[in-house]
DNA sequence: AGCTTCGCCTGCTTGC
DNA sequence: TGCAAGCAGGCGAAGC
């Protein structure tokens, strides 16, 4: 489940090798892969890659104008998408769940394999790709004023709230567990609730991402690095997947609950639940 | 409109 | 052992 610290890491692996590749060609074998209104994969040919960077959770490579074509690609990699980046000749064996491939003039290969297709790609103009990529700032971008005052009007529980990408793009189930740990801040507890810790958050979430970026993201089944290796970061995990397990701080059991249709993980005692109380209900 | 639920998709795990 | 059900979840669409 790729989110910012995992998107993150691939785009500097890819920064390093894509720009000023030229596409020789470019397929995409499942096209519903497509995001609704791409303009097809195979108009990069010919194009010289400029740039490569992250929109929240999405990755975006950026081409040389070239004879009016589309210059934009967009991928998401979904749950269980990576990007596979290989630069020698050498025959290369077909995995499971390949759906695209870049080829650069230089014979080096830039691929895409999926296996639950969660994932989507796009290519598109600048400004059809702004509107694809509809989202709020991700969280070392938000300000926390910025984030209480959207808080303080919603009365979904704190997590769906941090899930939802126009609200704080990049965050997903692992990163918002575990800052929601760090801040000891139920998952269940409305926004408005804690709209007045925005800035707690906001500094537990910025300082769990640094920490997973530096790990070079989490991997706890499909997420891999562009060379096919694994990341650090799963065993720093404090709550996410440690169900069942001790609280490092009051030595709690861990559990495991359902909030906004995920796995949530959060220490009973740390965290505690919100009191139902009649200003949440009444208007 | 905000909030919740559903469905997409595959592979691993669990239960009978 | 074999098969089916359950589960994982990012995110857009549908439903309330």
């Amino acid at each position: 489940m790729p989110e910012l610290p995992e998107v993150e890491t691939v785009v500097r692996e890819l920064r390093v090798p894509l720009p000023g590749r030229t596409v020789a060609r470019a397929i995409l074998t499942a096209p519903d892969l497509y995001r609704r209104g791409s303009a097809d994969i195979s108009l990069l040919a010919g194009a010289r890659i400029d740039a490569v960077d992250r929109r929240g959770k999405a990755i975006v490579v950026s081409l040389h104008p070239h004879r009016g074509r589309p210059n934009r690609l967009v991928v998401h990699l979904g749950m269980t998408g990576r990007l596979e980046w290989n630069d020698t000749r050498a025959k290369r064996a077909k995995p499971r769940h390949l759906h695209a491939r870049i080829l650069f003039t230089d014979g080096s290969e830039l691929r895409y394999v999926d296996p639950r297709r969660f994932g989507y790609i796009f290519v598109g103009t600048p400004a059809s790709v702004e509107e694809s990529l509809r989202m709020g700032p991700d969280p070392f971008e938000i300000d926390s004023k910025m984030l209480a005052a959207q808080l303080s009007k919603r009365s979904a529980s704190i997590k769906s709230l941090l899930l939802n990408q126009h609200i704080v793009s990049g965050l997903g189930n692992i990163y918002v567990d575990e800052a929601l740990y760090r801040v000891r801040i139920h998952p269940l507890t409305p926004g408005m609730r804690v709209s007045v810790r925005a800035a707690e958050i906001l500094e537990a979430a910025r300082a769990v991402l640094r920490r997973a970026i530096d790990a070079r993201g989490t991997t706890l089944r499909d997420y891999r690095r562009t060379d096919g290796t694994t990341g650090e970061f799963q065993v720093k995990l404090l709550v996410y997947g440690r169900d069942g397990g001790r609280c490092g701080r009051c030595g709690a059991e861990i559990r495991k609950m359902v909030v906004a249709q995920r796995g949530t993980h959060y220490c009973p005692r740390c965290q505690k639940r919100p009191r139902i109380s009649a200003s949440v209900s009444r208007k």
